[in-house]
RNA sequence: GCCCAGGUGGUGAAAUUGGUAGACACGCUGGUUUUAGGUACCAGUGAUAGAGAUAUCGUGUCGGUUCGAGUCCGACCCUGGGCACCA
């Protein structure tokens, strides 16, 4: 009787094999060209969910497959540690984050060593070792001093009865998740990293980027949001000041017919001392969330006030508006509003009686009445004085040139992309390493002084950050004039810490400032892989901290991810799996039940990578039922003894058939594993390998040898996937070395040869028949045997042919009529 | 609202360059083995009509290009992700 398959046996045997051998511990000296493949290390929550099993499992697959291929490859581990979720959890439950954080830790590794991934485990860090932040903190000095820090007011969630600020995520309908009360947006001096000043590399260099998809290129690009335009400055009546706006539409500037400014614009500020209305409205700005989609689907609405402006080629005078819809955080707070000819400035103008001028006509026969709406595309300019008659390009440049004359204009390359605001009022993230004095202001901690530690025994009372009240982290002396002074309690947007761990993965021990050169032996990452959540902002972020390394002399590239597969999301009723959503879909009990190599095959085989999909159960029973015939077609084989060596000259047709088949499995799963990057179709051509085998019947000791051969790549192909099964399976096939050892093999191009092909042929385009041909017969030669086949035959009696098309070794398709 | 994806049997999906739609699985139906359940194995399984051969229809909707469209083009509908303090 054949062995069982025991996964818990099979998978503890392996896991102790990598173990003892270090098979995944990676060194610089190795052979073989360095890969460095990283999946988007983890928020500690708690217990993986299904979205980890599927991220980690498809970033261990391209690990082992690249082993396979000869390359020397580090794939690291480590926890993005810092963030809301632990002081969620302290205050409701009493439990200092940091003493949450590590045992979360401690148990989703576990759960990945559980699930076998091929992970160096040496280089393992949490971004809350103060080990790690403390050159984030180091960087953070430098760019100060390099003036790429500084300091300015921005809007905040404001919550009025727990005196705290709020995340988006923390804001429903309006209210604070936990008081209900009303959200106030409110302004606080934070600190700023100027990712403007890379905007144009950022997105210049997208272009290059051959490794990333296409999709996510242009997320980025179109966040970035380069524009050429005009500045405008309009001149404020009876004041000293102008109000600056942008606009990528000049030639539509003869049509201004009012301005609008933010509520938090200085101009509103001055109207509303004056007028109680505008106040009103200022007021009722308050009472928002900032976050940006609300803006955008709140209705419009805004207010006059008694301020003017001069339109500065006219010297007509138009209102100021105060409006909902302008932010303060994107350009400079204004904008000139044109109802003829832009939608959203269309539908305010007619909401308040504001008037609507038409400066531009089309060029050839469109339809447009601006009464009915606006006519946003490019035309031709009328009602403009000297500039009639001119056509956008000609119009733009015109105006631009009259309004540089002027000096009330210029043109500038405008971006979308907004500096990075990185100070949050928490205390469960890295300590921005600055002190508040009474008389120098704000000061650098000194770097000698580095780093600044969060204290982690602590206890929450109430919502608001415990660092307030710790005098021990607060009293400091001004590194300046030696005064008491106090130091910040902000700390660091959570991915300050996510933008730059996969360098220090390649040195996660170096005490010299944040990585030494064993980086630019592993870095720049080779393959990344993490879920489209994170195609703008964490990406882009890493991108601009990479190049900031750089200019410091820290690494030697220009990006810091070569290539990218970006995961479809793993859904739970319909919606993305969050610590908020509940924690379904525990691999738990999967791993229990049916063993490592299961869940794995399982979630590999649901669906390609880059879709998402909800998740279910239903495929496990196919996939254990899979290895279970893979191991128990191994074990009949094995039962037959010794196998002779491979004769090819001798085998009958179903041998060679088989060995074809054998083949092309390998082809086709080096193309998946390695370009396509889509892993159900290895799985399912495995599938049909063992298909083939199972209906193999062996005759003689040539035809045991094709089996082994199918058999021993069967194994080898399917051994990224299901590393522990085939990890076992290879030693029964009598390999004496480990298949972490093995080489991907060559394919025998012999075997793939076909004597004959199945041509399928058409008649107006529909399949009437089959038919087999050699595989080198001439066009007429396959023209006139489908012509001759039955049912083809019947299709064409009585019609005359039009046109015979044929596609060599596919198809042939005779147009009758 | 804006940007990026996706929509194919009862279900997950495959179809890689415009060339056989539904590979491979799940489920279901029938059968063999089993005291029974489970397991394993065999057969069938897009819809409609037909005993069958076969025919017609069929890839979100509508329209277009082509000998030929799931694939290309245009418009629309629906679902998911992101929108700068969830990570």
């Amino acid at each position: 009787m054949n062995a069982v398959y025991d996964p818990h046996k099979v998978e503890a045997d392996a896991q102790q094999f990598w173990h003892e051998n270090e098979s995944f511990r990676a060194t610089e000296s190795a052979d073989g060209e360095k890969f460095y493949c990283l999946a988007m290390f983890p928020y500690p929550s708690g217990r993986l969910h299904m979205g980890h099993v599927r991220c980690y499992t498809l970033g261990d697959v391209i690990n082992r497959y690249h082993r396979l291929k000869g390359f020397n490859v580090m794939q690291p581990m480590g926890w993005d540690a810092f963030g809301l979720p632990a002081e969620n959890a302290a205050i409701k439950n009493d439990i200092p984050p940091a003493v949450w954080t590590k045992d979360n830790i401690a148990y989703m590794r576990s759960q990945m060593q559980r699930l076998g991934f091929g992970i160096d485990w040496s280089r393992e860090f949490a971004t809350c070792d103060p080990e790690y932040y403390h050159w984030e903190q180091w960087l953070f000095l430098r760019l100060y001093k390099k003036g790429l820090v500084y300091r300015k007011n921005s809007v905040v969630n404001w919550d009025p009865v727990d005196q705290t600020v709020l995340a988006n995520e923390q804001v429903v309908d309006g209210r604070g998740w936990r008081s209900g009360a009303v959200v106030e947006r409110r302004e606080m001096a934070q600190w700023f990293l100027k990712i403007t000043a890379y905007a144009e590399e950022l997105l210049s260099e997208l272009d290059e980027m051959d490794g990333w998809p296409e999709s996510v290129k242009s997320m980025q690009r179109n966040w970035i949001g380069q524009s050429q335009g005009v500045e405008i400055d309009f001149a404020v009546q009876d004041s000293e000041q102008t109000l600056t706006v942008f606009t990528t539409r000049p030639d539509t500037l003869l049509g201004a017919t009012y301005v609008a400014v933010a509520a938090e614009h200085p101009l509103a500020q001055i109207a509303a001392e004056q007028d109680s209305g505008v106040a009103d409205f200022v007021a009722q700005c308050k009472q928002a969330t900032t976050a940006e989609a609300d803006m955008a689907t709140m209705e419009k609405a805004g207010v006059a006030t008694h301020l003017k402006v001069t339109h500065p080629l006219t010297g007509d005078l138009l209102p100021v508006w105060v409006a909902n819809f302008v932010l303060m955080e994107y350009g400079s707070g204004a904008v000139m509003s044109v109802p003829g000819h832009d939608q959203r400035d269309w539908e305010f103008a007619s909401k308040y009686g504001i008037p609507i001028v038409q400066v531009v006509e089309p060029t050839g026969d469109e339809a447009c009445d601006i009464q009915v709406e606006a006519f946003t595309e490019h035309g031709r300019l009328v009602n403009s004085g000297e500039f009639d008659g001119l056509e956008f390009d000609a119009a733009f440049d015109a105006i631009a040139d009259a309004l540089a004359k002027r000096e009330t204009g210029r043109r500038v390359t405008n971006y979308r992309l907004r500096d990075w605001g990185v100070s949050r009022q928490r205390y469960w993230g890295c300590p921005i390493p600055m002190i508040h004095c009474n008389d120098c202001g704000v000061v650098p901690v000194p770097e000698a002084d580095l780093p600044v530690v969060l204290p982690t025994d602590v206890t929450f009372e109430g919502v608001s950050s415990p660092l307030k009240k710790m005098q021990d982290f607060l009293d400091v002396k001004c590194p300046g004039c030696g005064a008491a002074a106090r130091r910040e309690t902000d700390t660091f947007d959570t991915f300050m810490e996510s933008s730059w761990y996969y360098a220090r993965f390649a040195s996660p021990d170096a005490n010299t400032p944040m990585v030494d050169d064993r980086v630019n032996y592993w870095a720049p990452v080779d393959h990344y892989v993490g879920g489209i959540e994170h195609a703008i902002l964490h990406l882009l972020y890493a991108r601009f901290f990479y190049k900031l390394m750089r200019d410091e002399g820290l690494v030697e590239s220009n990006e810091p991810f070569k290539r990218l597969l970006m995961l479809g999301m793993v859904l739970q009723n319909g919606k993305k799996m969050s610590k908020s959503a509940g924690d379904a879909g525990d691999p738990q009990k999967l791993l229990d039940k049916y063993g490592a190599d299961t869940v794995r095959t399982a979630m590999m085989f649901a669906a390609p990578p880059d879709q998402s999909f909800e998740w279910s159960e239903a495929g496990l029973e196919g996939a254990a039922r899979f290895i279970k015939k893979l191991y128990a077609l191994v074990e009949d084989h094995t039962a037959g003894g010794t196998v002779p060596s491979l004769e090819v000259a001798q085998l009958r047709d179903d041998a060679k058939d088989l060995r074809r088949k054998t083949f092309e499995t390998l082809m086709r799963a080096d193309d998946d594993y390695g370009r396509r990057l889509q892993f159900n179709t290895v799985v399912s051509s495995v599938m049909e390998l063992c298909n083939a085998i199972s209906r193999f019947e062996p005759e003689n000791a040539s035809d045991r040898a094709v089996v082994d051969e199918a058999l021993k790549h069967a194994v080898l192909i399917i051994s990224p996937i299901a590393p522990h099964v085939a990890h076992h399976l290879w030693h029964r096939l009598g390999e004496a070395e480990a298949l972490v050892t093995a080489s991907w093999p060559e394919v025998d191009e012999q075997a793939l040869t076909q004597s004959t092909v199945e041509i399928v042929v058409q008649v107006n385009g529909k399949v009437r028949g089959k038919i087999d041909v050699a595989a080198d017969a001439d066009k007429d030669e396959v023209l006139s045997l489908a012509k001759g086949a039955d049912n083809v035959a019947r299709h064409l009696d009585n019609k005359t042919i039009r046109k015979e098309i044929v596609v060599p070794n596919k198809l042939v398709n005779i147009v009758v009529g």
